[in-house]
DNA sequence: GTCTATACATCGATAGAC
DNA sequence: GTCTATCGATGTATAGAC
């Protein structure tokens, strides 16, 4: 059908318009992402891109449910091995590398660097998978009280953090993400636990 | 001298302004301080501002080099008692407390998310001030690696970080700075390691 | 859907009078 | 130091031709 096609066309449109914006926001930052460059990118005027997204933030929006699509897309389909433990250490891995690769995805994900950014309950749907898929892996290795969640995101966030505010490019956090996990698996319950 | 006072008057009127832009990033962000508002805040028009900053970045500099100072004086007159890791976890918990209570200082001293905008080596000297003394603490606890460091800043601000962007205004990762320090503290250097 | 054209409010920054 | 006036840029939005 021809609506098929149309609406195929749009889509490419529009991830065209996204590829773009990421692009600008590599290069001038999330928040310096302006609607006529990203227009002018891609050989548009300004006006449509409205046909494609209601408002910047619609954009925005738009960019945090493809940046943990990405994510998603990348982590779901590995084949851990070993030990819990083990898929810890690998999870963690991959996933400070794939955080640290992109600065303006890290921020607009896991940062709220945006003034007035409020993911949609269908973004936030997508950030809930990926932080489901981390709670079920920390779970088989014991860890299942919902602290343990909270201080390894903690820890995480924390190695991308520094490694992107204070060597970006580099890896001295990322080289400590085998010892923060041995710290990590090291600790068990606290005595004063909640047991 | 009259210059004495010339100048005396200077600094109070740039000590109004940058309470007025503290204000003012409370409200709207720390990307969203207008320098109309802001000017209107201590009773000038827009163009005067820069007789007293040359720029919104230098703003931002003064900003940062203000809450450095604020921070250094209300941790460096703290008698800190007890071993050397009760001194750390006491370190850790001011710390912490400190850095949520202001999320648009946080913002500005921790993470990179203002476009353009860099530490004049004046200000970064006042970080280093900082992160000297955490050093210095961590080291009487035998903590004396560079890494040590780099660890436990990243755990320290990853917590900061998470209870800022996840759970504005409550205690969820506040809460656990005392089991991140046993962590830490239990944690000693990896079998691997360089000795 | 895309365009031209336009409007409106906002922004950081500068020139020049006083 | 402070002001008025102004600049070029921005984000948002609309009208109307094609």
């Amino acid at each position: 059908m021809v609506t098929d096609r149309r609406a195929a066309r749009h889509e490419a449109t529009k991830l065209r318009i996204l590829a773009a914006a990421w692009e600008l926001a590599a290069e001038q930052g999330l928040a310096g992402i302006s609607l006529r460059d990203l227009a002018a990118r891609v050989d548009l005027r300004q006006p449509s891109l409205y046909s494609y997204f209601d408002s910047k933030l619609a954009l925005y929006d738009a960019m945090f449910a493809q940046a943990y699509e990405q994510l998603l897309a990348a982590v779901e389909p590995l084949e851990l091995t070993g030990s819990p433990e083990e898929q810890i250490r690998q999870m963690a891995y991959v996933f400070t590398r794939l955080a640290v690769a992109d600065v303006p995805r890290a921020q607009l994900l896991f940062q709220r660097t945006l003034p007035g950014f409020e993911p949609s309950p269908e973004s936030y749907a997508l950030a809930n998978r990926f932080l489901d898929r981390t709670r079920r892996h920390l779970a088989a290795a014991g860890f299942t009280r919902p602290e343990d969640l909270d201080l390894y995101t903690a820890l995480m966030g924390g190695l991308v953090n520094q490694q992107m505010a204070n060597d970006p490019g580099g890896t001295r956090w990322l080289d400590l993400v085998d010892e923060a996990i041995d710290m990590y698996l090291e600790h068990s319950v606290p005595k004063g636990g909640t047991l």
